[in-house]
RNA sequence: GGCGGCGUGGCCAAGUGGUAAGGCAGAGGUCUGCAAAACCUUUAUUCACCGGUUCGACUCCGGUCGCCGCCUCCA
């Protein structure tokens, strides 16, 4: 498996600290409200990278935070009153049913922040002890001239950071401007947690440097979010724990970029903002959704149209159709054709080896339709022998334990609806097209559609 | 200004020293009562631009232009 690392900035071959066991850490969201296509571009390409090492043979132990204390979450709660629970639960709920929608697979871990501030104090004062904090007006702030090393991952020592320049945003006090806040001295009106510094919160950067090392270690394997978290997130969860730990934090730094939307930035005041809920109120089916966000290179922008979702949806749609070809035309014959065979084993390894050079997914993709044609062509000829059809359905395993973009099993049709197909196909024996047409035209409007096939009238669910 | 990413057919998008995958859309054909689906044919002498290296570059090097992101709490 080779990714790209962002600390490194080259393309290098994953070895993890416990050969054979990847230890995974993934920003996850931050539930002051429903997180939107952009979010899910990060976590349904998280979900093919988790995917596709568990497909190499790769154990995952996969940690996702779920941030429920900060700045919009308290604003959240003054605004409407509400307990912190209250602010945030309905969020995380709508959280987990949308990545079930998505069919991204469940992480072993989702740790709250509001549950860890014991562990984050921990860090404080391993920090504390080593000199790297310094105290103001009940605040404890990193001090990042103590810390050698710091702008690693951002490449910061080379830009013009000037001390000072800015004014404080948070107006809390701080001796440099590039210094960051570990603890956050309570004010009016916040919740807050008894801390060695008094009352207070902890600051955002910390809950990632608590729950990543409490259930992966202090030095793990991989750590991923979008680019936007280079910095600072990223820079000061390495500056917090390496200088709590004086270990090594993390090997390997993985990131998305943005999502956009119709060639610009996704933004409330543009209009242009989405959250799956309104994509799935729009009609949209959500395996196409899935697809669009999965099929694009994670480190180029992946530009949001309706028309790219429509296409999404015609691909869905068409490894749908391969699968209802293939039950409708049963195998006539046993054993192998074994020219088949060996090209869906190229396809195969296409697909693998595609995916173990940094997730290209644009190529795996390739090799997914190229075997969906192979199946066409191999059908149109003739037939397809039933060991050939083991083969086919063991590389479409292969091809869905990490796409999982396979059909629902169908309960079937309303009986109503299987009656409306026997009148049609009855006005069709009597050569009464108009009749046959009506009906037909009839069950499309209701999202079903027809096909008439050699073997019969087949119907599929519009996506 | 600094840092990072990206620029390939109508659209999406692989490839990467040896002559451009795949998908969507379009056109024509086969099949069909008509459709749909499927298959076949067809759509880049060309990979932002300009130089250089090379027998040969989209691919390496240098430069230019354009787009996007980050530069203190946005995935």
């Amino acid at each position: 498996m080779r990714i790209y690392n962002t600390l490194t900035r080259s393309v290098e071959e994953l070895e993890p600290i416990e050969p054979g066991h990847v230890r995974l850490y993934t920003c996850g969201p931050t539930v002051y409200d429903y997180a939107h296509i952009g979010n899910f571009r990060a976590y349904v390409w998280e979900d093919l990278l988790r995917r596709t090492l568990k497909l190499l043979g790769f154990r995952v132990t996969q940690v996702m935070n779920i941030t429920d204390i900060e700045d919009k979450i308290i604003k959240k709660m003054n605004d409407e009153g509400l307990t912190l629970d209250q602010a945030t639960r309905p969020y995380i709920d709508a959280f987990f049913e949308d990545i079930e929608t998505l069919r991204i697979e469940r992480a072993e871990h989702y740790p709250r922040a509001t549950d860890h501030i014991e562990e984050m104090l921990e860090i404080t004062a391993a920090l504390e002890k080593r000199g790297l904090t310094y105290e103001s007006q009940g605040s404890l702030y990193f001090k990042i001239d103590a810390f050698e090393g710091y702008g690693r991952l951002s490449n910061l020592d080379n830009r013009e950071v000037k001390s000072g320049a800015r004014v404080d945003s948070d107006e809390y006090d701080k001796d440099d401007a590039r210094d960051f806040v570990l603890w956050k001295g309570h004010r009016e009106g916040e919740v807050s947690w008894p801390s060695p510094y008094g009352e207070g919160r902890p600051g955002w950067h910390l809950e990632c440097s608590a729950m990543s090392m409490k259930y992966l270690g202090e030095s793990f394997d991989l750590h991923t979010g979008g680019v936007d978290n280079i910095f600072p997130h990223h820079e000061n969860e390495i500056a917090q724990s390496e200088g709590a730990t004086g270990k090594p934090f993390v090997r390997y730094w993985m990131h998305a970029a943005h999502l956009m939307v119709d060639g610009e930035k996704m933004a409330k005041s543009k209009g242009n903002f989405y959250t799956l809920r309104d994509l799935l109120e729009k009609g949209h089916a959500p395996r196409a959704i899935r697809l669009l966000l999965l099929g694009t290179y994670y480190r180029g922008p992946l530009n949001f149209t309706f028309e790219g979702l429509a296409k999404a949806t015609s691909e869905v749609q068409r490894l749908d159709d391969m699968v209802v070809r293939l039950e409708r035309e049963p195998a006539g014959a046993d054993g192998n054709d074994e020219d088949f065979d060996s090209r869906v084993a190229a396809r195969v390894d296409e697909f693998k080896q595609a995916l173990a050079n940094d997730l290209n997914i644009s190529s795996a993709l390739g090799a997914v339709f190229g075997t969906v044609r192979e199946v066409h062509q191999a059908l149109d000829k003739g037939e397809l022998p039933s060991g050939s059809r083991e083969t086919l359905a063991g590389a479409m395993d292969v091809f869905h334990s990490v796409l999982d973009l396979a059909a629902d099993t169908d309960a079937g049709l309303d009986a109503e609806i299987e009656a409306l197909i026997e009148q049609r196909n009855e006005a069709r024996k009597a050569r009464n097209f108009a009749e046959s047409d009506r009906i037909r035209d009839e069950l499309t409007a209701r999202g079903i559609l027809l096909e008439d096939t050699p073997q019969g009238t087949v119907w599929k669910r519009k996506l």
